[in-house]
DNA sequence: CTTTGGTATATTGTATACAATCTTTCTAAG
DNA sequence: CTTAGAAAGATTGTATACAATATACCAAAG
């Protein structure tokens, strides 16, 4: 609800007024007042006493932080999955890789349909593997930490060779899942999770280089 | 503020009643309802739509995911702090490790004023830890799960042997860091928070057993 | 021209009132 | 005696009003 409003409509940084909001959204203030009070909780957006909110910002160093959590916490996710995850559950992440691999051969109407289902599948993939470790808070905090860049829209930067390593990786680590291999599987899991972080920082780079330039970017 | 109220004085399981904490508090129902979305956010109470909220009781199977997680979490934190930490703050973890270790030569007026010492001495311990890595998403969700489970009062469980063991960890991580060896630090965090894990699960289980056989005993 | 002070405006924080929903209780029928 | 249904009560969800605070603007003094 108005998670997704924030993720997408209001950029990074600026002021969110409770009373625009509200009229915004069609409610009062007061439904705004805890969606903003529980948004900060999640990370999503900063409060300051008597200043109101405002979108929350990420600094190169935030991305860094969260990829390395990432990394540390889906690799952990991962190594339990490998000891049970449930053949319908394998079968999902299955389905899920193959449609990414798919894709590639595949024509979408719009660039934004293309990334949209991309990640989807990929959000597909990860979920069922914390899904199958089995804990409810490692859950809780990876949707935390995941949640938020999705605002960086990561998939709009991938190139096609870039996907295809990310498809392998997914490969491998369904490979040491189904093989109940734990170390393999957290392995493979930290190393996509830190490609991953890599392709996002070049790509961070390159537009900041572009921008410098005077070219004109989409988001 | 309201956390240290949901913290003490209302038992897991027992509903929250806006009005009555409004009326505890001296406030009207609006920032309380703020404070529940807030709390419900962290995982210290749940609410139910239409139905209000609870303040959350934590199952066996909680805790271990919990001490799970703080065991990858602050074993982390160690791993990163032993190539950052600084003079300043191996000194404070160094006084805290000392403090914790004189309080068994020490007594105190009461039990309470014990325990509530060494929550105190061990929280800057390992909040030292947290800072020192220089992450401050990790931080906040170690705070996050740490705050929780503080309830259980860890510490009105530790025996006297129990406590030496838990100091030896300390020393043993500090020992750790003051050698720049992320990878020992790392591992003797994990097996402190386990051994602290343990340590509850058995004091539960004799708790258990004793009100089984119909004793008397505090929280 | 810059800076300080004050006033006006805008926005947040809190209280209260009312509507929507759930729970409980009472009654009546099977 | 049990169960279905309806009404009363309790509690949450939302809207609105007002108070507290911060910000912006303007005027006057240095």
């Amino acid at each position: 609800m108005r998670r997704l409003l924030i993720e997408g409509h209001y950029p990074p940084g600026s002021r969110l007024v409770e009373e625009r909001l509200a009229s915004d959204l069609g409610v009062s203030r007061t439904p705004v007042r805890q969606a903003l009070v529980r948004a900060a909780a999640e990370g999503l957006v900063q409060i300051f006493p008597n200043r109101g909110a405002v979108a929350r910002s990420f600094t190169i160093d935030d991305l860094l932080e969260m990829y390395d959590l990432r990394a540390l916490l889906e690799g952990h996710a991962a190594f339990l999955a490998a000891q049970r995850i449930s053949p319908e559950q394998l079968a999902r992440m299955e389905a899920a890789a193959a449609a990414l691999e798919d894709s590639l051969n595949q024509t979408f109407a719009r660039r934004e349909d293309e990334v949209h289902f991309l990640v989807e599948q990929n959000a597909v993939f990860h979920q069922t593997i914390a899904e199958a470790a089995g804990n409810q808070r490692l859950i809780a905090m990876l949707n935390q930490i995941v949640a938020v860049p999705l605002q960086f829209r990561s998939f709009y930067w991938y190139r096609p060779e870039e996907r295809q390593i990310s498809n392998f990786f997914h490969r491998s680590i369904l490979n040491a899942l189904v093989l109940g291999d734990g170390d393999r599987a957290r392995a493979m899991m930290r190393e996509h999770i830190l490609y991953g972080r890599d392709v996002l920082l070049q790509s961070r780079r390159a537009e900041s280089a572009a921008v410098a330039s005077g070219e004109e970017n989409e988001p």
